[in-house]
DNA sequence: ATTAATTGTAACCCATGAGGTTACAACTAT
DNA sequence: ATAGTTGTAACCTCATGGGTTACAATTAAT
């Protein structure tokens, strides 16, 4: 399995750097364009909220791209997050290593 | 950009019939294997709640697959599910189309 | 230079969901 | 019949998504 070395890009930061600044459109727009407040996009760019289902379909459409691209940009900061966060998943052993175990 | 056109599985379906039925093990004991509670996994098991990263990072362990796997699949679920709830994304219009009317 | 409008961010509120502990009915084992 | 186990949900806590509203800062208009 792969190990990640560094931390996944958050999507909002691709919409900042790939989207609004080449394109020189404010949150504001943005936000507009896609049909949500000021403030839920404002918090995605600044990499303090997450791309849900409903907003990854909201960018797709925006940007002629996939819901899955977004969603696959925040499942891998997620996923990133979540083993840093706590090392608790990784006392988990093979189920198969369990029963070898549990029939010695 | 595919039409889904089923519902997607649901990963905790995927545990039960690939996991717990073959092997014969209890919510129970696959809760203790996880070191989750039987609560949390009867909930995923029974489709009412959601394969977290920190989940995924767990059955990965267990099952000796990937996290991806099991994250892919609730994503591919949430997003079906996030279609058919409301259709107010399908009201976004591209980003390109806006620039031409906004300048005729 | 002053006023008006816009922008980006966060407080406040609400709703939802993840997670554990505890409880309990149902089921299984003794 | 009793004891132990299982699966599910009530209860509680915490976190997060979302909008509305507010406001400081910035920009635009006068």
């Amino acid at each position: 399995m792969r190990k990640m070395r560094r931390q996944p890009v958050h999507p909002g930061g691709i919409i900042k750097e790939d989207y609004l600044k080449p394109l020189s459109i404010t949150i504001t727009e943005l936000a507009s364009i896609l049909g949500v407040s000021r403030k839920t996009l404002s918090k995605i760019i600044n990499e303090r909220g997450a791309i849900t289902p409903d907003m990854a379909l909201r960018l797709s459409r925006a940007f002629d791209t996939t819901p899955d691209l977004w969603l696959n940009l925040q499942k891998n900061f997620d996923l990133w997050q979540a083993e840093q966060t706590s090392k608790d998943w990784e006392r988990v052993k093979p189920f198969s290593s369990q029963l070898l175990h549990s029939q010695t």
